[in-house]
DNA sequence: CAGCCGCATTGACCGAGGTCAACGTCGGGC
DNA sequence: GCCCGACGTTGACCTCGGTCAATGCGGCTG
């Protein structure tokens, strides 16, 4: 059994992302040995990465691209339920069925363990269950924010939060310095899934802030926000939390 | 360091209930350390269990009562993110201040362990943590279904998908064999705030459900179910789960 | 017992957002 | 270049659920 040592970020040699699960303990013998045994998989933007019901073989990370998840009911309506980006990890320990679908909304690069030597090396190593309990905790509260988002928040008040949400993971991706911008990975569609709303309100919301000089439409996928704290104010948030809080 | 040992469930000795998180390991000396250094609280109803944004010294499960996790807008919308009953776990470990509102909806009593005693325990434990992960797995599924609802199912399914989880917990608790009955632990208003409605919603919309023959009102608070199938039909949930699913 | 307060129900009305449909725009293949 | 299909925008209309207000219904206290 390993010993759990001090948590201490490693790049994984051969890897271009840092994993936030995998590599986020100190043991390089146990790195080596992960490295070994990963392997990476692509998928064209629209394919299923996995389907919910169905099941899933392989755990690991987001490399490049962006994933969302969804649930469907019977007829149709949809509602996302978690959008994936770089660094972000896939799939649920333990439980190898999926019980939301998983789609690739840009091209995605996944990097995979087999799900049992996965399962396996969480158990030898409590660091690692350690990062993984982390994780699933910021997720969990992430996922109370949209929560109130969904249930209580205005469709102007959605986009507007959404577009915070994407500014943020831009600026803390490293891309501050200049002036915000957000490149939008994802189409209207997938927007209204995110917000629970439809294509129309959506555009017709952003058309809103638009208008009210909130934002600035360089190109449907492209978006200036000149003054960030007016989109703050707009969804409807405690204005005290700055671009990175 | 404490080895790790298959997964067994042991009732703490003095303590009324099985948590959940802490005793689910079978190394019988700590369960005595941990029974040696929890103690009881409570809570009247209504009461604050921790105010968003205050600092909780205190991590623990629910002994008996009900629980309401909600988050709070500056004009005072309130979405309600987790509802917490008898065996749940209360309190994020590594992360002192509270994101969000805990308050007694029922008198509530509260089995507690120091923070800081915790965490240190958690971190010598493997178990603990292993269980600890598993809890907050399960509640991020939960609020992944919690999300379909809010984002996207009608009032009338909402409330019939309420209904539908309260029945599944209380057969669940052991309450089969008979006919279905449901006793609401929360008001109108506390319903309203879990399903993103108001008040008059709730209220006009199992007015419904009852003319639909769907529930039967005994008063207020107490409902019949004559046809469970018939509920989750009215829930917009695929028919094929069954009550206990 | 009266009076009151908190909770729940019901009705009338209205508006935010969904629905349906037309149109614009861009990019890729023949 | 032309066509076609995917994506996005805009408009007209309607419906679901929110808002405001009145009423009902115990339970509790003076």
């Amino acid at each position: 059994m390993i010993k759990p040592a001090p948590t201490k970020h490693i790049h994984c040699s051969d890897c271009p992302i840092r994993h936030r699960a995998v590599c986020s303990y100190a043991d390089r013998d146990e790195l080596d040995r992960l490295n070994a045994i990963k392997y990476y998989k692509t998928y064209p933007p629209g394919s299923e990465v996995v389907a919910a019901g169905e099941e899933s073989t392989a755990i690991g990370s987001v490399v490049e691209g962006v994933v969302s998840l969804s649930k469907t009911m019977a007829d149709g309506r949809r509602q996302m339920v978690g959008l994936m980006f770089p660094s972000d990890f896939i799939g649920r320990p333990n439980v190898p069925v999926a019980p939301f679908d998983a789609l690739a909304v840009t091209e995605v690069t996944l990097c995979l363990f087999p799900r049992p030597r996965f399962e396996r090396l969480m158990r030898d190593i409590p660091a690692l269950e350690r990062r993984l309990l982390e994780i699933t905790l910021d997720e969990l509260d992430a996922a109370r924010d949209w929560m109130l988002l969904l249930g209580r928040k205005t469709a102007q008040e959605k986009i507007a939060s959404f577009l915070t949400i994407l500014a943020r993971r831009a600026a803390a991706a490293g891309d501050s310095g200049g002036s915000l911008r957000i490149a939008l990975p994802i189409t209207r569609e997938a927007i209204g899934d995110y917000l629970g709303l439809t294509i129309e309100t959506v555009s017709r919301q952003m058309t809103a802030l638009r208008k009210a000089g909130v934002i600035v439409l360089e190109d449907a996928r492209n978006i200036h926000i000149p003054d960030f704290a007016a989109l703050l104010e707009a969804a409807g948030e405690d204005s005290d939390g700055g671009l990175i809080a």
